[in-house]
Formats: C-alpha cells, sequence, structure tokens
RNA sequence: GCCGAUGUGGCGAAAUGGCAGACGCAACGGACUUAAAAUCCGUUGGGCUUAACGGCCCGUGCCGGUUCGAGUCCGGCCAUCGGUACCA
C-alpha cells in the first residue's frame, strides 16, 4: 500500500493547510461585541451532532454528516456568513464507566484519551470547526449548567391554561412536589442486574439493554421523572413549521402517539367503587362484555374476591417473574384470570365480569380496558379463549361479517345511537356520557414521561439534597457539583448507585443526605447546541445576546438513531427554557438532514463481527483527506444507504490529481513546478460555458445538499480542460473557489501556487467571493432535436437556437426519416418542445 | 401486523412528465514504455440484422391506467431494508 505512488504530495500540503488554519483562527466565529465581529453579515448556524467519543475512535459513518456540514460551512463563508460550526463531545456514558470497572482507570482519564484520539482524527480530515468553541459535557464548567438547567425544570410547573412551564411558585394547589416538572416517583422500571442500572424503555431492544444486550426486568423503584408528557400536544404541533424529513416528524409523533377518545366510568354493583376505562371507540360501549385490568393496577387487591384471591396471586406472580423478554417473546398468546367481581356496563346496564390479564397495561390509559371483543382483535382472541360473551354492535358497511371487523361502520345492537355511522355514534354516546356523568372526552399519548436517573458512576449528580425524606434543590451557588472520587466504580447490587460509595460526599449535613442517582447520557446533549454559542460564559449558560444572533440553528444534520430520543428530549429542554424567558425560540432544529448510514464493502453494516471496518485515516494514509472528503460525497446522496468502494475512493483521487496536474507539473528531477500551458488568456466560448455551468450547479447543489452531481459536475469541467494546449487561468480559479468546500487544502494550496505566477489581489482564496454564473454564457447557438414518430425518435438534427415552434414543425414534416415512418398514415397532431424534441403523431 | 424508505447496466449512481444510464468504478482495446506502474485516447444495457456505414426491436421490480410522450403522475401487487409492536 505505501509504495503507491501518489497522484500529488497530498501528504505535504493538507497538514500545511490545516496548520495555517489553526494559526490564523481561520474559522472563529466572532460572537456580538467581539473583536472582527461584523453585524451586517448574516449567520448561519450548522450543527453536526456530537460524536460520544468511544474507544474505537472514528469510523467512515462519522464523518459523512460532518463533511457534508463542512462543505455548507465553507460554502457560506464564502458567501459572507458568519458561520458559526462548532464541535464538541457527548463524553459521559456508560463504556467508560465499564471500562473503569475492569481496569480501575478512572473514566475521566479514558474520555480524556478517546477525546483527543477523536479529535486528532477530525483535524486531519480538514474540518473547518471553530475549535475554540468546543465543549466536553463533563467538563464541570459545562454540566454546572446542565444542572442548573434540571434545577429550572425542577423548580416549574406546567400551566395547563397558559400550556407553557411557570416558576413553581405560581403553583395555587397544595402539594407543588405533585406538579413539577422534575419529580420522584415510585416506577416500574426496567431494571438491568447486569449493569446495575435502570434503564430508559428507549434505551430497553427487545428486552434487553441497547448497550452490551443483557436481560432487562421490571421492578418498582423510586427515580427521578421529567413531565415531558405535559409537553405532548405541543410536541406535535410545534413540530410541523420545521424543515424536517417527513419521515422523522412521523417517527416522532407516532412516538408521542396521540389518541382521542373517552374515559368511561364503570359502576360497580356492590361497592361506590367506579373503574374508569380509556376507549378510542366510545360507539362500542354496547359491545363491552367484560372488563380486563391491568394485574399491577392498585383496584385489583380491593376487588379481587376471597374465592379468587389465590388465582389472582398465582397469576400477578407468574406475571412480575416474566422478563421483558420472556413477555415479548411469548407470541400473542392471551392469558389472564377472572378475579370474582362484576362491573356494570353503563349503557347496557347489563353486568360484566372483571378480569385481569398482561395484554392491558398499567402505563397506558388507566390501566384498565372494556372488553369489546366483537371489535377489537386483541379482546376476540381473550374472549374466545376463556368463553365470554361476545355482542356485535358495529354493522360493517359491505358483506363481511361484524365480529372481528374494526373499521368505521354503522352502530347496531346499541338503542342509544343505532343506525348511526361510526363517528356520529362516538360523538352521540359521548355526549350522553358526559350528560350522566358517566364519562368524558380525552386525549391519551403513548409518550411516557422521561425516567432521568440512572445508577451511574459517570453521569452528572443531581443538584439535589434529601432532609427528613423530602427533597430539596441546591442552591445555584453549589454548582457545578462535581461526583465524589471513587476506585471503586461498581454499583453495590442493592440498587443503590456507585456514589453512595463515598460515603463523606454523600453526607451533605448533620440532617440531609445527597441524592445518589446521576442524570442519564441524554442529559448534555439536550442543550449542548445552545452552549457553542456563548461556550466560556461563567455567569449565564448561554448570553441573551449570543441566543439572540445565534438561534435556531439553521442546519442539522446527524444519524436517524437519533430521530426521536435524542431530538425530542432536546426539543422538550428548550421549549421549558422557552417558556421561563431564558430563549426566545421555542423549537431549536430549523432544518434537519439525516445522512444514510455507510455499509462495508461486502454491503454488510461496517462492524468489527464481518471484519469490514474501515478507518478513516488509513484511507487519508493512501489517499488524502481531501480525496477522503470527496468520496464520501461523490458515493451518492447524503442520506442513503451505501456500501463504501475502495476503488471509488480512488477514482475520486485521480479526479483530484488532474486538478492538481491542470496547474502543475513535474519535472525530471520529480519535483512539481507551475504548468507551463498556463496563461492568462480569455477562456473560448465551450470553455466559458462549462464553466459557468459548473458555478451554476455546484452552487444550486450545495444549497440542496446534492454533493454527488456537484462533484460530477466539477469532473465534466476538468475533462473538458484536461486536454487543452492552453489553460486560461480565470476559468481555473473559478474551478478552484467552487472545489474548495469539497477540497480545501487541494484548492489552497493550488490557489497560492498560481498566485505565484499569476497574482491576484487579495491573494488567500477564502477572501474571494462566490463566483456567480452568468446566464449569457449558458445559451448555446445550437441544438440538437430529436425528432419523434409516436414517441420513438428517429433522428435527431441540429438546428440554431432561434427557429420557431413553426419552423421545427416544418423540419420535421420534411425530414426524410420521420417521413419514412408516416408514410401511408394520418398525421394527428405534432408537439413541439423547443430545444428539446418534435413529436408527430400519427395513425 | 402496522408505519416508513428503496427497487434503473457487471457495480456506485444521474435524469423540472420530453433523447434512460450524466459522472465515476470495473472490464476490454489502443498510445506511451525495454517492461510494468502511472498517464492519455477509445469501446462498453440486452437482443436481432448488415460485408460495412447503418438499421430494427426490447429495456428503469411486476400488472394496469392517465398522457402525443411515464424511471418520473395515479391504482393494485411483489421484493429488500429500516423502525415499531398487545398503546385499548
Amino acid at each position: 500500500m505505501n509504495e503507491r505512488r501518489q497522484p500529488y504530495p497530498f501528504d505535504v500540503i493538507e497538514p500545511k493547510w490545516q496548520a495555517l488554519w489553526d494559526e490564523r483562527r481561520q474559522f472563529h466565529a466572532p460572537n456580538p461585541g467581539e473583536p472582527g465581529f461584523d453585524p451586517a453579515q448574516p449567520k448561519y448556524y450548522v450543527l453536526d451532532m456530537f460524536p460520544y467519543p468511544s474507544g474505537a475512535g472514528l469510523h467512515v459513518g462519522h464523518p459523512e454528516g460532518y463533511t457534508a456540514t463542512d462543505i455548507v460551512a465553507r460554502y457560506r463563508r464564502f458567501r459572507g456568513d458568519n458561520v458559526l460550526h462548532p464541535m464538541g463531545w457527548d463524553a459521559f456514558g456508560l463504556p467508560a464507566e465499564q471500562y473503569a470497572i475492569r481496569t480501575g482507570q478512572h473514566p475521566e482519564v479514558t474520555t480524556r484519551e478517546n477525546i483527543a484520539r477523536f479529535k486528532k482524527q477530525l483535524k486531519r480530515i480538514g474540518f473547518s470547526y471553530d475549535w475554540e468553541r468546543e465543549i466536553t459535557t463533563t467538563s464541570p464548567d459545562y454540566f454546572r449548567w446542565t444542572q442548573w438547567i434540571f434545577l429550572q425544570i425542577y423548580h416549574s410547573w406546567f400551566n395547563p391554561e397558559t400550556r407553557k412551564a411557570e416558576p413553581i411558585s405560581t403553583y395555587q394547589g397544595a402539594d407543588p412536589d405533585s406538579v413539577r416538572l422534575a419529580y420522584v416517583a415510585e416506577v416500574a422500571v426496567n431494571w438491568c442486574p447486569e449493569l446495575g442500572t435502570v434503564l430508559a424503555n428507549e434505551e430497553v431492544i427487545d428486552g434487553k439493554s441497547e448497550v452490551g444486550g443483557f436481560p432487562v426486568v421490571r421492578r418498582p423503584m423510586r427515580q427521578w421523572m421529567l413531565r415531558i408528557t405535559a409537553f405532548a400536544e405541543r410536541l406535535i404541533d410545534e413540530l410541523e413549521p420545521l424543515a424536517w424529513p417527513v419521515g422523522i416528524k412521523l417517527l416522532q409523533r407516532n412516538w408521542i402517539g396521540k389518541s382521542e377518545g373517552a374515559e368511561v366510568q364503570f359502576a360497580l354493583p356492590a361497592s361506590a367503587e367506579r373503574i374508569a376505562v380509556f376507549t378510542t371507540r366510545p360507539d362500542t360501549l354496547y359491545g363491552a362484555t367484560y372488563m380486563v385490568l391491568a394485574p399491577e393496577n392498585p383496584l385489583v387487591d380491593r376487588l379481587t374476591s376471597a374465592a379468587q384471591r389465590q388465582a389472582v396471586a398465582d397469576y400477578r406472580a407468574e406475571i412480575s417473574a416474566k422478563s421483558d423478554l420472556e413477555r415479548t417473546d411469548l407470541a400473542r398468546d392471551k392469558s389472564g384470570v377472572f378475579i370474582g367481581a362484576h362491573a356494570i356496563n353503563p349503557a347496557s346496564g347489563e353486568q360484566i365480569p372483571i378480569w385481569i390479564a398482561d395484554y392491558v397495561l398499567m402505563g397506558y390509559g388507566t390501566g384498565a380496558i372494556m372488553g369489546v371483543p366483537a371489535h377489537d382483535e386483541r379482546d376476540l382472541e381473550f374472549a374466545q379463549k376463556f368463553a365470554l360473551k361476545i355482542i356485535e354492535v358495529v354493522q360493517p358497511p359491505n358483506d363481511t361479517p361484524a365480529t372481528g371487523f374494526i373499521g368505521d361502520g354503522v352502530a347496531i345492537n346499541s338503542p342509544l345511537i343505532d343506525g348511526l355511522t361510526t363517528p356520529e355514534a362516538k360523538r352521540r354516546i359521548t355526549d350522553w356520557l358526559e350528560e350522566k356523568g358517566l364519562g368524558r372526552r380525552t386525549i391519551n399519548y403513548k409518550l411516557r414521561d422521561w425516567l432521568f436517573s440512572r445508577q451511574r458512576y459517570w453521569g452528572e449528580p443531581f443538584p439535589i439534597i434529601w432532609r427528613d425524606g423530602k427533597h430539596e434543590a441546591l442552591p445555584d451557588s453549589e454548582l457545578p457539583l462535581i461526583p465524589p472520587a471513587l476506585d471503586d466504580f461498581k454499583p453495590t447490587g442493592t440498587g443503590e448507585p456507585p456514589l453512595a460509595r463515598a460515603p463523606d460526599w454523600v453526607r451533605y449535613s448533620e440532617a440531609a443526605t445527597r441524592e445518589l442517582n446521576t442524570m442519564p447520557q441524554w442529559a448534555g446533549s439536550c442543550w449542548y447546541y445552545l452552549r457553542y454559542c456563548d461556550p466560556t460564559n461563567a455567569d449565564r449558560f448561554i448570553s441573551q445576546e449570543a441566543e439572540r444572533y445565534w438561534m435556531n440553528v439553521d442546519l442539522y444534520v446527524g444519524g436517524t438513531e437519533h430521530a426521536v430520543l435524542h431530538l425530542l428530549y432536546a426539543r422538550f429542554w428548550h421549549k421549558v427554557l422557552f417558556d421561563l424567558g431564558h430563549l426566545t425560540t421555542n423549537e431549536p432544529f430549523q432544518r434537519l438532514v439525516n445522512q444514510g448510514i455507510i455499509l462495508g464493502e461486502d454491503g454488510r453494516k461496517m462492524s468489527k463481527r464481518w471484519g469490514n471496518v474501515i478507518d478513516p485515516l488509513d484511507v487519508i494514509e493512501d489517499y488524502g483527506a481531501d480525496a477522503f472528503r470527496c468520496y464520501e460525497m461523490f458515493m451518492g446522496p447524503l442520506e442513503q444507504m451505501k456500501p463504501w468502494s475502495m476503488t471509488g475512493v480512488e477514482g475520486v483521487s485521480r479526479f483530484l490529481a488532474r486538478v492538481w496536474r491542470l496547474v502543475m507539473e513535474e519535472n525530471q528531477a520529480g519535483e512539481w513546478l507551475l504548468s507551463d500551458a498556463l496563461a492568462e488568456v480569455e477562456p473560448n466560448r465551450a470553455q466559458l460555458r462549462v464553466m459557468h455551468a459548473t458555478i451554476k450547479k455546484v452552487t444550486a447543489d450545495i444549497e440542496a445538499l446534492s454533493f454527488n452531481t456537484a462533484i460530477a459536475q466539477m469532473m465534466i469541467f476538468v475533462n473538458a480542460f484536461t486536454t487543452v494546449e492552453t489553460v486560461p487561468v480565470a476559468a481555473l480559479r473559478t474551478l478552484l473557489v467552487v472545489l474548495n468546500p469539497f477540497a480545501p487544502h487541494l484548492a489552497s494550496e493550488l490557489w497560492e501556487s498560481l498566485g505565484k505566477k499569476f497574482p491576484l489581489s487579495p491573494p488567500e482564496i477564502t477572501d474571494q467571493p462566490w463566483p456567480e454564473f452568468q446566464a449569457e454564457f449558458l445559451v448555446e447557438d445550437e441544438v440538437e432535436i430529436a425528432l419523434q414518430v409516436n414517441g420513438k425518435v428517429r433522428d435527431r438534427v441540429q438546428v440554431p437556437i432561434v427557429v420557431t415552434k413553426e419552423e421545427l414543425e416544418a423540419l420535421a414534416r420534411a425530414n426524410p426519416r420521420v417521413r419514412e415512418f408516416i408514410a401511408g398514415l394520418t398525421v394527428r397532431k405534432v408537439v413541439v418542445i423547443p430545444k428539446k424534441l418534435v413529436n408527430v403523431v400519427a395513425t
């Protein structure tokens, strides 16, 4: 590999320019008020999803999105924008902690080493980040404000009147703790014994931990929760105007899972107790022949009859012993137990049996359902298994059988609403329920409150203390709250977090102890885009001035894996901070783009297991950073999944070498000298045309993030100039500017070399304006017209651009090839598309 | 099951409803070279036909529709990938 003759000396010029850029602070974006800040220039904030600095280093997937944003950033700078293009590290997280547990090396050390490696790799690719704005979520200067934001959330509640977060002091009720946006609850959590921690629902895949793939079981624990559900409606509504891929919007909407329906109260014959159920089909109320409670529902204890007590206890034990894995794996086989009690169907007045079954979830709705077997697949399965009564209450529109029909039809066997269509029936029966005080319209969400605490060491400690069994906020003056030094990072095994191993730290005062949990990894990434705007501010998380100037993020590029969680959490925090008056925008990310996954050369997902992982530095070693960048963009559309190809890299590398040789030629001694073919001559007409076509296409393609076609156009440019005897310097300069965002080292170097013989002021390529194409050079004197008969091309002719439609038609009719094909037919119609084709329709 | 995305040469791909396959890879042929590498030039969707120039037919997952004209728009399928899963 290393014997390969270099197509051009990228190994010399790339480090040279990278050092120069650093030295000149070339990519530093001054904030309002700083020297060099020009308020007349528009701002552009282009953001990458910052990486978790893992031990493995970058793979070729990371730089895909990073290259795209870098091209946009460099392009916008040419356009004169004040560009904010930062990078940082999402450095809290499980791998460093696991490594610490295995080796005893403090996570901070591991993290520092990994960051150094990542940063070196990113710099070697030549990204134009403003490194003066680098942030690390594990740095106390940073997480101080993560803790501060948590306290803002803790000190707030969601006022349903204003639909906004407000300071808790505006809450009039008796128990503020019951409405705080950050609260403590005893919840059934996903406990992972292996990791010794709870996990968010989102971190559990198929009953196993996302990290490590260990089994996860349900277990009740006292946890910190964030009341994201209060924002469900706004998280859906305010998504609408954003320039995000429709697929991602849909994913978020589905995740939030809004469904409209009614809550219906079922009375019990023998007690004053009532059971509420949520249904989206109140029109099927007459068909409710039984009721099911979630096994965990607390009502079960009160309602179960003596005779059924043992059976119920056995069933509940069986359920709780099942891990989530088993629950999901055990197909859809319905199970359940009758609890020996009955409820009264409020519409029919019938007594219906109450069961418990694990297909009813405690976490959704009221943890109880009405069973309508005729019109719900799951209920039908359950009723058939346990021989429960089935009543048809919806007539399907066609002849399909009513039982098992779940769509809209006409109500039957339902005295109050018979004959009404499903939407009308829903309306009518709900009105009736509301009148009688038996129910009400309501909306339910799949979204659950965010389980926000973890039993880990390597995370932000909560700025919370406990006194007399009650939580209290630390004052802002005690931030940052730094975790204690430990040398054993293992969880204690009882569910007590590792922080419990530092008793001195835990003891806050005689009467108070610190919270032992830490925040999840998501916390730091919920607001990092804000901190970049003002990364060293010691007084505020972001100054108002910086926030007003830089926000929102104009372009955010990252992987789909964050389509739901990160983006939802960040939007939630942003809205809280907005409501509290700390921000001026209610959404953080204006335009979002997901880059596609890069597969291995074998078409499989890159992984150690397949041995198909590509290391960017290996590629750069052989072909240079510019070739690496250009290949990543030339592979195909940014958002598409596509396989890596080394020969493809070689092709792009050849292209760059051809650019190099347009300017430089090698002498006998193997030195690169300025080419003799260069001259300050006016490009000819054909050259001007390709030059302006290139300006036009590259500009439009960068705006559209269609980088592969932009590169193809530059290849066309270079092909057109490769064979000419005299290379016009002006055309070359234009190429170098539009190429610069893609291959900045090469373009900068050639620009400089060119300047030695053909000086230009100012001399730096980065001081050039972005070229504007001139339409007059794109027009051609002649165009080729396709002559079709009945849609098939029969001939092509060159015609002057100025011919009229009538002339074109006449020309087509007169064409011998056309005549040959219409011989004996009648011409019905002639379609003339100027500059394209003539279609003679004949039958 | 549901939701979403994608199906175009040997491969990555391109194409405001208007000449399908730009650009690149691979392959083949040629030039340069003692030779190779590098570089440069050319050919390259399939089939049929012609001594040759050339000509004809087919072709964008499948079936149908709209249109003078469909890779592109509409309807119905199929396949692959991704997400999600008892959410009442």
